[in-house]
DNA sequence: CTGTTAGCGCCTTCAA
DNA sequence: TTGAAGGCGCTAACAG
């Protein structure tokens, strides 16, 4: 029984269906038609139907504040990062955003600056004021052990996206030592015995494991690392410059570089480009990630693709799941893939 | 009159404080909290500040789902994009969000299809669901007709960013064919005559400013243009590539050529650098809208910044303005300003 | 499998 | 300048 009729809602928009609406038309209680929509056990497919049917013909859409407010839960979901590249994170969100809409939940961003002093403050206050019922880190906060000991504390559910290990959580995870070591042995193949790498930065998990592959990869080849031929980076454009430039004002400069990311892979062709040096003839480059530049630079760059899109959507997922208690939520790990590209090839005779 | 002692609600982590426990702390009804956490008039000055003890006492924060529920808004902002490029979407979404921290509203995102059937629909969708107090377009949804009529109709609040014209709306606008006209005047005092573009796609807004640029710029000094010398583009690198091939087969190829945005830019780098063609002594190439990308190419990209974080925080400042009716709201025209680097260079000698 | 009842925390209306 | 009552649209808890 609509105590208030429609008419009396409309304010020059278009009149809203409200759950009761929906209820009348199927002939069915609200809590019935709550059920079908929170997809809840214990309703006949008959009646699902009945009332998927009257929904679609009065366009019913849930009111999403009226939902947070009786079921003590904001249907948010907050995507936390510190801008490790703008095609990265916009990738990762849209994956997130396919998942939660499929889920019916909203999305907040927050931009979180991991250097500074009151960043853990400051995602306390995003979940005082949001309340969002779950939180997803990407990298390099995923890794943050400040932050995630707080989110214990405050028994604040989280996914992560490729954090540094597998620590039981829930998220996603990809080979990245692996990944860096198969680059590795691709190059090597070429002919290649002298490989620079330029570092991520220190912070950053992937750091590491890009690192260690590099390490690998020389390893299983039998040839001896050079420490030499190992410099700090710190993902950014200019941190590929300057490792180019110290790499290649070597006496015996290596003839192919492995920047940890594609960003750092774009200054070392910038320098290489510089310095009139024909790459891949005289050096081959190669990075990680796969993000848009490294289509759009010549040479084309030879890269390892992170399937960040499908990360982000089944993190996101995962963490859905685990708020709605629809089964056991786990670490997902997704398969990586190399994009040989234009910018490595053989390496040249001496 | 608690009812429901705090105790009842909490879960393991902190207990939350309600309107009610202020206003009981204060000694005052819960209609006199709310309107000093609204700014409303007609409290007095010593009640306020009492209240105001009370709630930082209390560590209150108002539920923001009962609020929209029963205050009718949602104190949330959308903002619509389709994905021009994912740098230039990120720099506005950062600016948007400072203004709407600042005024304590949420943002949403909305990837629309503007191509797409459905697209109106799919923005109807997001304003029956969330209930956004109002919308921010970015291009090419600045411009989309269908879809402005529709918020119109639903009496939907919205600002744009770079529409075609500033049609009396709010939010924030560029000169861009000033800016593509200067651009021109620059690059003509470096000798060059011939002159090739490449447009932007025919939906969005852009195109027709930068293309009148390109001619006024060419009329100013006397130059008569050439037809076939303006391909069509449409804002992606690819079409830089196929743009760039198409000029510099012709007889009498341009010695510059101007792309309509940084990602059709670096196409015609990228095509440039495939046929050895130099640049810029043998060619020189300019782009517009100075994306991050514009510096992590090699010669970096002589191109137009437009400040689009400026323009996002603008925006959704004009449009929190407008919406909570503090003051009038206006279309604010931001200054551009020309980006000179590497890829532009005299012309060269016949 | 389905319905009823009683709020969720706040704002609006109207009275004081 | 302040307060009391009622309802926003939905879900939880419990009953059938």
């Amino acid at each position: 029984m609509a105590c208030h009729p429609l008419q009396s809602r409309a304010r020059g928009d278009a009149v809203r269906a409200r759950i009761e609406d929906v209820a009348a038309a199927a002939g069915v209680s609200m809590k019935t038609v709550s059920r079908v929509f929170n997809r809840e056990p214990n309703v006949r497919e008959e009646t699902r139907l009945r009332v998927e049917e009257a929904a679609r013909q009065l366009k019913y859409r849930p009111n999403t504040s009226a939902r947070s407010l009786a079921g003590r839960r904001s249907y948010l979901v907050s995507l936390l990062y510190d801008n490790p590249s703008p095609s990265y994170i916009m990738e990762v969100i849209e994956g997130v955003l396919t998942a939660c809409e499929q889920s019916h939940y909203g999305l907040t961003l927050r931009p979180v600056d991991f250097g500074q002093r009151g960043h853990v403050e400051s995602v306390e206050t995003l979940v005082a004021q949001y309340r969002p019922d779950g939180l997803i880190l990407t990298p390099p906060l995923s890794d943050d052990a400040a932050l995630v000991k707080r989110l214990r504390e405050l028994n604040v559910r989280y996914a992560t996206i490729s954090a540094k290990r597998d620590n039981g959580g829930i998220g996603t995870i990809l080979d990245e030592r692996a990944a860096a070591a198969d680059m590795m042995a691709h190059v090597i193949a070429l002919g290649h015995r002298r490989i620079g790498h330029i570092t991520g930065h220190r912070s950053h998990g992937g750091r590491a494991w890009r690192l260690a592959g590099y390490l690998d990869g020389l390893r299983q080849a039998g040839i001896e690392p050079d420490p030499d031929l190992v410099v700090e980076g710190e993902f950014s454009f200019e941190s590929g410059i300057a490792g180019a430039r110290q790499l290649l004002d070597m006496d015996d400069p290596p003839t192919a570089i492995f920047a940890a990311n594609d960003d750092t892979a774009c200054g070392v062709l910038y320098e290489a480009a510089a310095r009139g040096l024909a790459v891949p003839a005289q050096l081959s480059v190669f990075g990680f990630d796969d993000t848009p530049i490294s289509r759009q630079v010549w040479p084309s760059l030879t890269t390892v693709r992170q399937p960040s899109r499908e990360m982000g959507r089944i993190a996101a997922q995962q963490l859905i799941t685990a708020i709605d208690g629809h089964g056991p939520a786990h670490m997902v790990r997704v398969p990586y893939q190399l994009q040989l590209r234009h910018s490595t090839g053989p390496a040249p005779a001496r």
